[in-house]
DNA sequence: AATATATATTAGGTTACCCTAAGTTTTAAA
DNA sequence: TTTAAAACTTAGGGTAACCTAATATATATT
């Protein structure tokens, strides 16, 4: 709880980096990420620098150190523990739990973390099907691919989304669209890349390109040729 | 969590106030409570008495207003749901609630703990038999008073006890008294006021008036003579 | 009452974290 | 390649929350 700021910053960059792989993080790109002006990033960047837990110059940009690196994956994963525990045990919705895991992720007490994560029996994914790092700090290795990116005749089951809005999240849930469904994709349309899709309880459903590059599935149908 | 010193100082004002029931609560008694210095607390009590949550001068003390103490309560009343919780659901033990709670308590998320109440099943009282107010702020009333109290052959029902710190209630445990135990008084040294317990599963047990001091019990003896 | 002690208060300083304004340096476009 | 736009950086400022040192005011003690 001492060092919020601390972990904002680690993880904002972090996610720039490893999860947006963005191959140089700016101070300007992190400005924007936190909501703050870049001399403050500047600002901050030598204190953290200062501290091992990166280096910054223009031409490499900012770089995590291993420290840094550890802190990071330390926040990341204690935000997806306790998505996984609100929306498991506590009832909380797919647009609620991100708020509340916010706060929830700078509580730096082991044995609660370790014993919520125990509880969940060790998960590996959250509600939104993002990877939860073990203690040792090593994600879950996973085949998802963007629904983009499926061909006509792919069983996929959606297992994660990129965006966590709340007007994003609601929107799959009002269509009908969750974590762990599964869907046949029916047709692309070429044109504008628009997406077809059906199961059992869902006759039709057509998602735009634009929503298809926030889902991520797996294709489970045997030999199928999409990448 | 935007507000974690205001909580602080609030809750601090509260506890001097009406739980050690001073009724005089000076910037110095809080200095110490806060464990910080006089000239800090004096600016940040300028702050808090702009903000309409409580008012200054050196004859009365320090007062918290409507809004001031309902703060607190809330702070207080965050506190102890989380130890409840961490105690019932997630194994926690007597001496490691508190630790834990004093971060949970700033997590203003009302669903939160909305739900982990609900799920205690709106709990009176925490693992140390401290009441917790109820939504409205409004405490629940009980009839504990001090185990230095007592008399021979009083029953009584530990029911809380009064100091937190890990040492005390580890000490409390080592002896084998714990939270709702039921004890026959079996005699008061005059001389420095030891208190002699027993029940079934312990034979003999003797406190220190400076521990009886400290543990709140209710006698269930009918027509017993003690106040 | 005089003195010692404790408390209250003011003055001035530090660090963390944020800001705006204004140059500098890149990068990209005309 | 000159110019315009974007990004970087420095300088200087503000607020919150802490501090020490020093003074003023009570409160006790002798």
């Amino acid at each position: 709880m001492n060092n919020i700021t601390d972990d904002n910053y680690l993880k904002a960059i972090y996610h720039l980096r490893y999860s947006e792989k963005r191959q140089l993080v700016s101070p300007t790109m992190l400005a924007n990420e936190l909501l703050i002006k870049p001399p403050s990033v500047l600002e901050k960047l030598k204190s953290l620098s200062t501290r091992k837990y990166l280096t910054y110059d223009k031409e490499s940009g900012i770089i995590l150190s291993k420290v840094g690196i550890e802190i990071a994956i330390n926040v990341i994963r204690r935000h997806r523990i306790w998505e996984t525990y609100l929306h498991k045990h506590l009832g909380f919705n797919w647009s609620e739990v991100h708020a509340a895991a916010e706060d929830l992720e700078h509580v730096r007490n082991e044995k609660l973390i370790d014993k919520i994560y125990e509880v969940l029996g060790n998960p590996e994914f959250d509600p939104h099907g993002d990877p939860i790092p073990n203690k040792q700090g090593i994600f879950p290795k996973s085949d998802r691919k963007l629904l983009s990116s499926s061909i006509i005749g792919c069983k996929v089951i959606i297992v994660g989304v990129n965006e966590h809005s709340d007007s994003f999240l609601k929107y799959l849930s009002e269509i009908n669209l969750n974590l762990n469904d599964k869907f046949t994709i029916q047709k692309i349309i070429e044109y504008d890349g628009s997406i077809q899709l059906k199961n059992r309880k869902i006759e039709f459903v057509q998602i735009s390109k634009l929503i298809a590059d926030k889902i991520m599935v797996r294709c489970e149908k045997a030999n199928c040729d999409c990448k």
